[in-house]
DNA sequence: TGTAAATGGGATTACAATAGTCCTATTTAG
DNA sequence: CTAAATAGGACTATTGTAATCCCATTTACA
């Protein structure tokens, strides 16, 4: 549960490759070869990463590709959004904003769980290329709040 | 993507209904027919949080199942982690640590998404059924956040 | 100017995970 | 005793993801 598909790790594995070895343009084979990922997949990705404007391709022999934009302006957000992968916590928050599940109105989740999906959006439009590409992404001290016990206390 | 699973969804609104309508024990049958679920499936989610002791049950003719503390001191983190649904941003993030993809040691990917996969811990231990039960749940002013433009220009 | 190496992309297949069902055992109030 | 409830294993159906196949287009350069 929560796990970003294939399609989007690799893309983000692809980047990540292009932002770190930038000898220029770079074959989708020459990734996938080093990636140890399947050539054919990895090229869906690559493919709608072009389209989404995240990187650029040239074609013909000695084509490939290349980051379209510095990786300090790429966030983990636009690298997913590429792949069409729309994130959903719940089946209700569609893009379009159409709620047809059987509780209708007196839903209970819907507004919950959109509040929790923002955060989440938060959280992968902050996370930038450069960042991930460094071993370390912390921006807070993420272990101080985890290891605050929940039942401990009351929380409101 | 980051879907919850319907055996959490469902997990969570069967406690919903029951810190909402608190008039003690509630069976089964009742939460599966006011909220339109199967009540096979439902039997699944409720004996989960029983075994971790986030309800409590009653066999027998009169039986059913009643939160076993305020509302207040239970986590989303704790209803999901109950139905053994391991939340894991990417395959190698599991429980015992043990990363065995093909990328092994020079793995660019398990360090930032592990980051990630604990502050959306956070989010996640940190909203409590109380939280949820109300229309609205935001600690901090997502919007305010989510309108920042990433790259400084249009990304939408 | 032919060809090899690259991207572009539709269509299909294979597989795994999720969702849901079925069935039976056990418990217990009346 | 029995009806209504939980407990839970085993199975099936459905869906979504991952991967493959195949062919068209582009282009550097011998």
């Amino acid at each position: 549960m929560f796990k970003l598909s294939k399609k989007v790790e690799y893309a983000i594995l692809a980047v990540q490759y292009m932002a770190m070895n930038s000898k220029g343009i770079v074959s989708a084979k020459e990734i996938a070869e080093q990636l140890n990922i399947s050539f054919e997949f990895l090229s869906k990705a690559l493919q709608k990463l072009m389209k989404n404007g995240i990187i650029e391709s040239k074609q013909g022999i000695k084509g490939g590709y290349v980051l379209s934009r510095p990786a300090t302006l790429i966030s983990l957000a636009d690298i997913i959004n590429a792949q069409n992968d729309e994130i959903k916590v719940v089946d209700c928050l569609t893009e379009d904003s159409e709620c047809s599940c059987v509780r209708e109105e007196d839903c209970t989740l819907r507004s919950p769980m959109q509040d929790i999906q923002q955060r989440i959006n938060i959280i992968l439009k902050s996370t930038s290329l450069a960042d991930i590409c460094k071993n370390r992404v912390s921006l807070i001290d993420a272990n101080e709040i985890l290891n605050y016990k929940f039942e401990g206390k009351s929380n409101e």
